[in-house]
DNA sequence: CGATAATCGAGACGGTACGTCGAGTCTTTAG
DNA sequence: CTAAAGACTCGACGTACCGTCTCGATTATCG
């Protein structure tokens, strides 16, 4: 998504080099004016003007608004959200459930709720969306499940796929659209009620 | 939310009384627009336009363009997906899930889905939004376990809470999030391996 | 005007000496520009492309738009109107004006045309626009009328000072503000009707 | 030059009508910013800043800078010169002379003079230009002219549209390209040496 | 020779203004 | 008082230039 020049291509870049320490400033603005503002409300003027930059600076190197917001997104979610290892598929599961939580309430978390409306119109974006925000959260849960899996933990029967889908959509469900929290109340709660039950 | 005179206060309405036709008009020209552009293209402009009204006109009735097609889309829920009784939990949640995603999948299920990106931001509108999307999906559900229940269909230790929002949960995930289609294929694994084993 | 290193100091300029050529490219290029566009939207990266350089390599040279520009004419006006010697002022003047004619409504003179705007806010420009464009022209004339007198052909108490400049600001009146070009029959008339009668 | 509806041809002007008094606000506020940066500097910002309007509101006038600015000065050159009478045609040119050169040292002026660089590249705006600037000029002139032969100050053998001519190049010529003043000394020697001997 | 230094083309940089467009408001005529 | 129409202020859009800077690469002088 973010572009990149041609220089794979062996060619010397000729002329002055892209300052690699704007692309950060860039990337920082953006988060702290998306948490202010959010989404909508995010201009570009305020994102320059937050980075001290022009707006050229951000034109050369994201086409638009979405653009820019996605890259500063997926810069972020992989490292945000550590990979569980408790022992247990329930701790794992557990610690995974409060760890995504935490991200998607922050302000990336908020940036990815902001795009979701976009998705429909936005093919491109969709595709964007989803390798950042839903493929890293489905490789968790199901390396999660794998571990347990072979630990013995789980039913060998047990349909893997769908707690995975259940486990993720509930994450985002409460957080994105209920408003409700995921707090361990209720953490505990869907792995003794829903998701437990069904890996045995 | 849809914002009314004030005629309480008991004098007559004097002069020209609002055409009520224009709600219509203008409702249905949002709709459209919204389909066609989705919701961050939609001006007030070009729905005024193409209802052949003011824009005067549309601000007499709603505050903004955010009231605007809350209100649309509200007009519409209610009225577009049925409440299935099929005589058992299983048909009934499958039917459900199969008229609801038809639902979100039209012109006011992408409305739905553009808001959701404004409700951390606009508590107004998350409340609006959950009332008009989400509760009467819960409801819904709820009438379908209850009834489930009370012909005996439903283990009466059955988390029926917590399947109802995995039901909610993974009807919005699918259709807002991973773009996945709801179809029978699906609909039948789901109430296969999660739903009706957590009701047994 | 045109800026040029510090060399007097006795050392020999250090580092790679300025390529001589790249200056009558650059002005090459502007009066080509200019030609095309005019002064106003003449741009410093048009120029820059069209030369085949840097601005970089512009701004090491002319510290802005105004300097080049006004650097590029006055290297063409000293050369480019030739001082006619026929023999009587009658004949002087007619080629005199017929040639200064010329040379103002070629590149140059349209550049010059454009700095007329310029010349209330800055004092500078005033100042070298008059000496290229003003003083060039009134001393032509003024050795055209100096050689008339000498040759009795002027009455001795004519008001040499005045018909010099009756007959320059004619010439600019004409091609800068009226637009009316100044051909054989105007300067015949010109002739006739006002400046050989003052002269006599 | 000036954009005006339509309404002449008949049919009422639906929807609201352009507030009349902001096209004076604007003028005013643009000649203030000319008089202070000059035409070059001059932004449409500015002026609507200055006249707290919106840039559209300009541009729902006028087509650019250049069509603002010729308008606002159109509008101040027929009332901002008088058209003397002294009586004799001596009186009147010098009073003509120096009117006008009071009128081209204000801001109208200058920025008349900025226009001047312009009117090769623009054919409409040295349409225009002539028309505001020189047409008059030369009317008054000419009545002047008229005047004094009808009263049989003049020789009636004198080129009467070439002393117009000198008379109004030397103003133009004198204020905006040498920046010479025009004074009552320089009046007086004009007459004596040039005009008024070509005239008897 | 190598080191130093100023040049070259290229183009990124922070800014400012551009001319357009959309939001929400206001002001007209018509009913 | 409502209707359609459209002008109003405000502010963001994405682009274009400004004049400066930073690259790699070139070309001169100096030690």
């Amino acid at each position: 998504m973010h572009s990149s020049r041609a220089k794979e291509a062996g060619g010397a870049p000729r002329g002055r080099p892209r300052d690699a320490s704007r692309d950060d400033a860039l990337r920082k603005a953006t988060l702290e004016v998306m948490a202010e503002v959010g989404y909508r409300a995010l201009t570009m003027d305020a994102v320059a003007a937050r980075a001290k930059a022009g707006k050229a600076t951000i034109y050369r190197r994201w086409e638009s608004k979405l653009e820019l917001v996605i890259d500063t997104c997926n810069e972020l979610v992989s490292r945000s959200v550590p990979e569980p290892d408790t022992g247990s598929v329930a701790g794992d599961l557990r610690e995974f459930l409060l760890g995504y939580a935490d991200f998607l309430t922050g302000p990336s978390g908020k940036a990815a709720q902001a795009l979701v409306g976009e998705l429909p119109h936005e093919p491109e974006l969709a595709t964007a969306f989803r390798d950042s925000f839903l493929t890293g959260q489905r490789g968790m849960l199901r390396r999660i499940l794998e571990r347990g899996a072979e630990r013995g933990e789980i039913n060998r029967h047990a349909p893997l796929g769908m707690v995975n889908e259940l486990a993720g959509a509930t994450l985002t469900y409460r957080l994105m659209l209920t408003g409700e929290p995921i707090d361990e109340a209720f953490v505990d709660k869907l792995l003794e009620q829903a998701l437990l039950p069904l890996l045995n």
